[in-house]
RNA sequence: GCCGGCGUAGCUCAGUUGGCAGAGCAGCUGUUUUGUAAACAGCAGGUCGUGGGUUCAAGUCCCUCCGCCGGCUCCA
């Protein structure tokens, strides 16, 4: 008598020796057509594997639908590829070696580095060790003997981890494979044969725990998949991705520049950038009139007292650009000889003024709020501005438009009462759904960002912070979309509902922000004046549904792949002249157009159209208007849409209507 | 900030063991008069990121700094 235990709880009895196969049969058709292998008490088996008879066993059985099918067999290509890096180098030690999106990787420490060099030998393993096809065999030893296993292995990381990262554990897994043994807690796949097609990819540095702090070890990229068809496309695909990166995109149609000697990360807007730019100011204009936002000014720099008193000043210090010295004070002290150190110390404690450059726009509008005496019949005021914000980000972390030093957010501070702080904070995530739906962005995540009780750097009492976390999750839950709850990623003043998007690389981004704030209002004395005709303290709402300018455009470049639509496009339409002989007629045209209010430019030079074409076609123009001696007589363009071909002659009225309808639409 | 890789013409890149700095595209000047993705010819264009070192000789080897790329950490 065979008996298993399926994951669902229900056991199923044989009368005769069964294999994997046959209880997948016994389930359903179907099942047993999408089986690639079954794991019996987490050891994985071949689907011919024979049930042993006797005490019930727990069976699993993994398809090729299952998502963990990839993932599994990713992880034992990791330990294929610990394997043959410890065959090519001497003493290597192993720290962790997950699948992650789009392969793996390991983590690893090597007395001598590992270079890109070494992928080929490192490679060439691999396919030795697969072709070998011996088994992953899981081996269980109680804690005091893992701990010597892994001594013995001369594998300190896998000691640290079941000391301090799985002190839980009573017993541990490891799994076995010739002469390779690795701490896991599995599952692996029944026979590395399963590793259809792999690929090293790229080595990068890793902290050891991801704790700046500690070690810093070699990370070993690499991905697999169960085809070599797959894998090809799959690289394929990246190599289609970058094609979109922002970057390149950014330069080849010049929408934006970065130049050393102005500073690293510092945007300089170019005039096809900077025009995208501001249409997307105007759309969130017309969008903050309409929610009845008004819209204020507020200067770059600001008193350190500012920003003592909102908290910024000294303790996020570090991210700021340094301070600027009132002048007469700094020749004052430089007579005195006064050490930079001792100027920091100074501004600190309020022994010298001095301006910083704003790291955010609240304290300004906190004091725009302030300038009046308000009353609960005034609220809710809504101050925005496309506010310009500087920040201090490490070097290593800047790059093209979505990690920057100098950004505008579409900022806007929301001052409200308790009774109206559901409905506005409803009112702004709608703001961010319009935004994304404008653009076709649909794929994008909602994280309701709480504070971590472990960590300091939170400002006000505990009290508050519940109630704004509730606020936030109350208002996550009216988009009828998922949403994740993640502690520690507050700001230090209160929590945030962040909509995030990926990037054509895969990395994740913050765009359009949340936050709720019951901190800096009281920290700056605000009130208005009750219906009881007592002063209260406001509650404030800060949010920005494209996050900044920057790194929105950035996003947006690679979401539309550089073909923006037509109300978003610096150049709508380029006249194409198929000969000198048409440029009169031409220009007649593209003055039609312009006056038309369409941004049209013109190719009058004397190439062959099809060269002019193809140039237009890399400058990704919407549309392109040949005009020719037919053209010329009928009174018509030949219109060309970059994404659909020709679409044939039309008189130019109904080119302008059409082109204005699109517009209009937004589409 | 950390680990690793990379900086050659406006752009994309080549440049052998150290031995006179190259190509394509773009640009300019001509010729060509063209109907849906590249006409032809000529010309011009470089302190090989910066500063130092080794050498008879450095784009090439070594060091410094700056910047870019991948990743880590960070991101009020």
């Amino acid at each position: 008598m065979t008996s298993v235990k399926l994951p669902d709880g229900s056991l199923k009895e044989f009368d005769k020796r069964v294999t994997v196969k046959d209880v997948a049969k016994s389930i359903g058709s179907r099942l047993a057509k999408d089986a690639v292998w079954g794991e019996i008490d987490l050891q994985p088996v071949e689907l011919d594997f024979e049930i042993p008879a006797g005490e019930p066993v727990n069976l699993r059985i993994i398809t090729k639908k299952d998502p963990t099918a990839l993932e599994t067999m990713r992880h034992s290509c990791a330990h294929v590829m610990a394997r043959a890096v410890m065959r090519v180098k001497k003493d290597v030690q192993l720290a962790f070696g997950p699948a992650i999106d789009g392969g793996f990787y390991y983590d690893i420490e090597s007395p001598e580095p590992l270079t890109e060099d070494d992928f080929p030998a490192i490679e060439k393993e691999m396919e030795k060790i697969i072709e070998l096809d011996e088994p992953f065999e899981r081996v269980v030893r109680p804690r005091v003997d893992a701990i010597q296993v892994c001594k013995d292995l001369n594998q300190e990381f896998k000691v640290e981890h079941i000391e301090t990262g799985l002190v839980e554990d009573e017993t541990l897994s490891f799994y076995q494979q010739g002469e390779f043994v690795d701490l896991c807690r599995g599952p692996h796949i029944p026979s590395p044969k399963r590793i259809g097609a792999f690929k090293l990819l790229s080595i990068a540095g890793a902290y050891w725990k991801g704790d700046q702090t500690k070690q810093q070890l070699q990370r070993l990229y690499a991905t697999a998949f169960f085809t070599q068809k797959d894998l090809d496309a799959h690289l394929e695909m990246l190599e289609e991705s970058k094609k979109r990166d922002h970057r390149v995109l950014g330069k080849r149609l010049g929408l934006f520049h970065i130049d050393e000697m102005v500073g690293q990360g510092l945007i300089l807007w170019t005039p096809k950038g900077a025009f995208i730019r501001q249409k997307l100011q105007e759309f969130i204009s017309e969008h903050l009139t309409r929610q009845g936002y008004d819209q204020v000014f507020t200067p770059h720099i600001g008193k350190l007292d500012l920003y003592k008193t909102s908290g910024h000043f000294p303790y996020y210090q570090d991210s700021q650009y340094p301070a600027l010295v009132d002048r007469d004070q700094l020749s004052k002290l430089a007579d005195e000889g006064c050490t930079c150190g001792q100027l920091a110390n100074m501004m600190k404690d309020g022994e010298i003024e001095g301006y910083l450059l704003k790291p955010m726009n609240c304290p300004h509008h906190i004091k725009v709020f302030s300038s009046e005496q308000r009353s609960y019949r005034d609220l809710p005021i809504r101050l925005a501005e496309f506010g310009t914000v500087y920040r201090w980000e490490q070097s290593g972390e800047i790059g093209g438009l979505t990690r920057v030093r100098g950004f505008t957010q579409d900022d806007a501070h929301l001052f409200v009462t308790q009774e109206q702080l559901q409905e506005e904070l409803i009112g702004c995530i709608e703001l961010v759904k319009i935004v994304f739906a404008a653009m076709g962005m649909e794929d994008y995540s909602v994280r309701v960002g709480l504070r971590d009780s472990d960590s300091s750097k939170y400002v006000g009492d505990p009290e508050n912070w519940d109630l704004a976390e509730n606020a936030c999750r109350e208002a996550a839950a009216t988009l009828g979309k998922p949403f994740s709850e993640d502690p520690g990623e507050a700001a230090f003043y209160g929590p945030k509902i962040d909509f995030v998007v990926n990037d054509c690389l895969g990395r994740k981004w913050q765009l359009g922000t949340v936050q709720v704030d019951y901190n800096l209002p009281g920290r700056f004395g605000l009130e208005y004046i009750g219906a009881d005709n007592k002063p209260h303290v406001p509650i404030m709402i800060h949010r920005a549904p494209f996050g900044s300018m920057e790194r929105f455009i950035g996003v947006l470049i690679e979401h539309f792949g550089g073909c923006f639509p037509l109300w978003l496009n610096p150049e709508q339409g380029r006249i194409l002249t198929v000969s000198d002989k048409s440029e009169e007629y031409g220009r007649s045209v593209e003055n039609q157009m312009r006056a038309a209010g369409l941004r049209i430019k013109a190719d009058y030079r004397s190439e062959k159209l099809g060269a002019k074409i193809r140039d237009g076609q890399l400058d990704l123009v919407p549309y392109m208007m040949i005009v020719g001696p037919r053209d010329a007589e009928n009174g018509t363009v030949s219109v060309r849409d970059r994404a659909k071909g020709d679409l044939g002659a039309m008189p130019v009225e109904e080119a302008i209507a059409k082109f204005q309808q699109e517009v209009e639409q937004k589409i």
